[in-house]
DNA sequence: CGGTATCCTTTCGGATACTG
DNA sequence: CAGTATCCGAAAGGATACCG
């Protein structure tokens, strides 16, 4: 194994906390462009801080985008999947089906359907 | 998103440094068990504390067990991974697709017939 | 060989207050 | 609303030495 196997590299940067958190609730439903605000209150414990940070280091890796309306009071933030993020659903996928098939942490997520997943 | 959600469980466990490239060394090649030096060779930076750290906590997540041969000197000790571990080889299969196909991190290892990865 | 023990640095991340 | 700034404690991780 190098450096540059693709599981090092994306485990680098995926592996932290709230990452896949804030990717999954941009795959949630049909809505395409979401605001800081309902991400934020999607997940349960993420503080404002770690939000803009991990917002700021996916679209610097280029998985999400960013548009800002600010021609009025107030600022109104939005944030959407690249291709790129679309396409990290395979494995957010496959982690989901691998936990609730081993019950990982009691996980009890039902895979159709979840009214709190929207997944 | 609620606490128990599997991906937020899933990765509370598997998201930390070394821990995903451990699981991968162990399903390389046709060999069922492997050896701690033989793991730790392999995988490049990874000091003996973080193996030790990392086996056991998968061990006790159930991805892995262990067997021990202490009759003679040196001792030799073996890990293999469960169904379970095995389970999340679909995981990592899509994790390193999307590594390849982005070219994360300049990540060029190719994905059939690979030297390195024997994957 | 297969680990521990120790020490030390870095990073993470929570809380909270504040601002355009 | 959508973030920053600051502070601080906790946790993670690296280096290295040592041991049965």
């Amino acid at each position: 194994m190098k450096k540059n196997c693709p599981i090092y590299q994306v485990m680098r940067r995926m592996g932290r906390r709230w990452t896949i958190l804030v990717l999954a609730e941009l795959y949630k439903g049909r809505k395409k462009w979401k605001r800081y605000s309902e991400i934020k209150k999607k997940i349960p414990g993420l503080t404002p801080k770690m939000l803009s940070m991990r917002l700021k280091e996916l679209e610097k890796e280029g998985l999400l985008k960013n548009r800002v309306d600010a021609k009025k009071f107030p600022v109104k933030s939005e944030y959407s999947l690249t291709k790129k993020g679309e396409d990290f659903f395979r494995v957010i996928d496959e982690t989901k089906k691998w936990g609730l098939k081993w019950k990982v942490g009691n996980s009890d997520c039902p895979y159709v359907d979840c009214k709190e997943c929207e997944f």
